[in-house]
DNA sequence: TAATGTTATTGACATATGCCACAACTATCT
DNA sequence: AGATAGTTGTGGCATATGTCAATAACATTA
């Protein structure tokens, strides 16, 4: 019987809200979540503890990972010695890969990746990093899933012109994102991501303010991309950032992906057409001198504009998930 | 399609033991820690996708616990920002303080608070630290509750000469320990705690090795002790470290308290007795000159030794708990 | 090949956790 | 005071996790 309120039974009833009450302060959070991830005590045990119900014990918990005091994670370091991660490495020469067991639904397949990216960049992080930064869906995606922690000494730029946002994962709020996050700096270009004609874009890179830019790019350590493949539809021509014809140029060239800015074949030879002239970008010559140079990226369509990434040595990092992990393993064994 | 066991047919013999038995290695501990901890999936749900039992993943996510492939942990600085710590460190001039919720059972208390010490310690470990390490029951539980992590650059140094190991938390021990833990460099001072005669305290004290030692320990950046109070029987005639005669001087001169090597009065001042003379251990000055100075413990009865020692400026960073530290606070009103 | 010891895996049961609708309090307004 | 709205805390039920003795796979020996 779940009395109201009576005065017959006070010493028990009255009693009960609360019967350690001030001492606790603002702390039961904080003490909830010690009793129970350090010294492993039950939610039980702690609700007597703290004289409130083990329901409220479970909402401190809650609040106490929702607030980041306590700290659950798996260090990344460990998934880059996941067997099949090393073996890919060891074929296609990447420094590192790291594998994530792929989902059984294919749905979420782009976000998981996006969200060990975030982790593995995290866990990659140096205090004074530059970080250039691509744009796309995963990465996007990747700057929703870092937690924020203070970097304040890191530079996040971006490495390609902004463009007209007739999409909502452009490289300005890529880079944003992933800046505001890590509480770095944030250097946006202010330039277009493509412009008419190669004049137009020579008179651009000679402005002083674009000029620096790219000489910031020279600095950075570390940058972060996608991948797409050229078959079927793609984003590129999808998101307005180029024409269909532009893009079938580079498809008769025999270009089957692209990545950072740049197009390439199966066997990872660099593929240019008129359009690279037009499109504003970090020099493929910067790029391949960043001594990390991280891709994220998988799916089954992937494989191939993956595997000519890879020839290409765009990536000498690569996030993906375990089924194209190893469907590019047996492709690597079938040229041996 | 929830769980599809086919245990009605006498097929059943080889097939249904594994699934999708090799693709997954000795990865499958570090997989269902990422689908437990990063996703967040259920562990019927992640038992499906490997083609294991339920209890098998449970398993498996227990190895990953033991392992530290996930790290579950509380940031002690939170700790440190707690309303009772904070009052304390206000009060005593402590430069931090750490307190544990007093445990229900009061025989565990000495090992919670070794337990915080230890994830304080952890937090406060810099790249390159010198830590002196006194000796005691506390101090050897810290060094258990240490999580073993690669710091090859921290030295573990000594603070007291070593005994004759009629007890189980010798100086030895807890340095050698605490090193070990850390994979750090272990300096143990090779000499007696106590010998009979100042004399022969001068003789050692002069020898080349002895005297390097006392030069290393200059260069602390942290030590750690405990802290005993005189009443009562005490760990330091029981452990064989000094007679009772000799402690009876001490107790008779009004000293409350010893920590780090030295005993104290109820007031804070430093008292000395002949046994000084003989007493092996790092100088005062050099002590109070370190700029980590981490005291571990409480419990009621220590209350007045805590006091005394904080008093004497021995310690500047304190690690206990909450009826001890709610003491202290009392303590300190009273004399205002 | 059978007998034997060792380790890994599991089904079934016991506990612990997650969740939510509603009760109890507080604050503000009429 | 009574009405109203917003917040916090809780009982109780559905799920998820933890445990463990029984059993299957494997390794070793005779």
């Amino acid at each position: 019987m779940p009395g109201k309120r009576d005065k017959t039974d006070d010493d028990s009833r009255h009693a009960t809200r609360r019967a350690v009450p001030s001492r606790f302060g603002m702390d039961e959070v904080l003490w909830a979540a010690w009793l129970y991830y350090e010294e492993g005590q039950k939610q039980d045990k702690i609700a007597d503890q703290l004289g409130i119900s083990r329901a409220s014990v479970f909402n401190l918990l809650q609040k106490a990972r929702d607030e980041g005091i306590v700290n659950i994670s798996i260090d990344p370091s460990r998934i880059a010695r996941a067997d099949v991660a090393l073996e890919l490495c060891e074929l296609s020469g990447l420094s590192e890969c790291y594998v994530l067991p792929t989902p059984q639904d294919p749905a979420t397949l782009a976000n998981e990746i996006s969200h060990l990216g975030a982790r593995v960049l995290e866990a990659r992080l140096h205090a004074d990093d530059t970080i250039g930064v691509a744009w796309g869906r995963t990465v996007l995606s990747l700057s929703e899933h870092l937690t924020s922690v203070r970097h304040p000494n890191i530079t996040v730029a971006q490495i390609t012109g902004s463009a007209v946002a007739t999409f909502d994962f452009s490289p300005v709020l890529c880079t944003t994102n992933i800046a505001d996050r890590l509480s770095a700096r944030c250097v946006n270009l202010h330039a277009p991501g493509v412009v008419s004609t190669a004049q137009v874009k020579d008179i651009l890179l000679n402005e002083p303010e674009i000029r620096n830019h790219f000489t910031l790019l020279q600095q950075c350590t570390k940058i972060i991309f996608g991948v797409t493949q050229l078959v079927g539809e793609t984003l590129l021509e999808q998101s307005g950032f180029m024409s269909d014809a532009a893009l079938q140029v580079y498809r008769d060239l025999g270009a089957v992906g692209f990545a950072a800015g740049y197009f390439f074949d199966a066997e990872g030879q660099i593929v240019r057409s008129e359009f690279d002239e037009r499109h504003i970008t970090m020099a493929l010559d910067d790029l391949l001198n960043v001594p990390e140079r991280i891709c994220i990226g998988g799916a089954p369509q992937k494989v191939g504009a993956i595997y000519g990434m890879l020839q290409a040595r765009i990536a000498n990092v690569l996030v993906t998930d375990e089924t194209t992990a190893q469907s590019l393993i047996d492709h690597y064994k079938q040229r041996t």
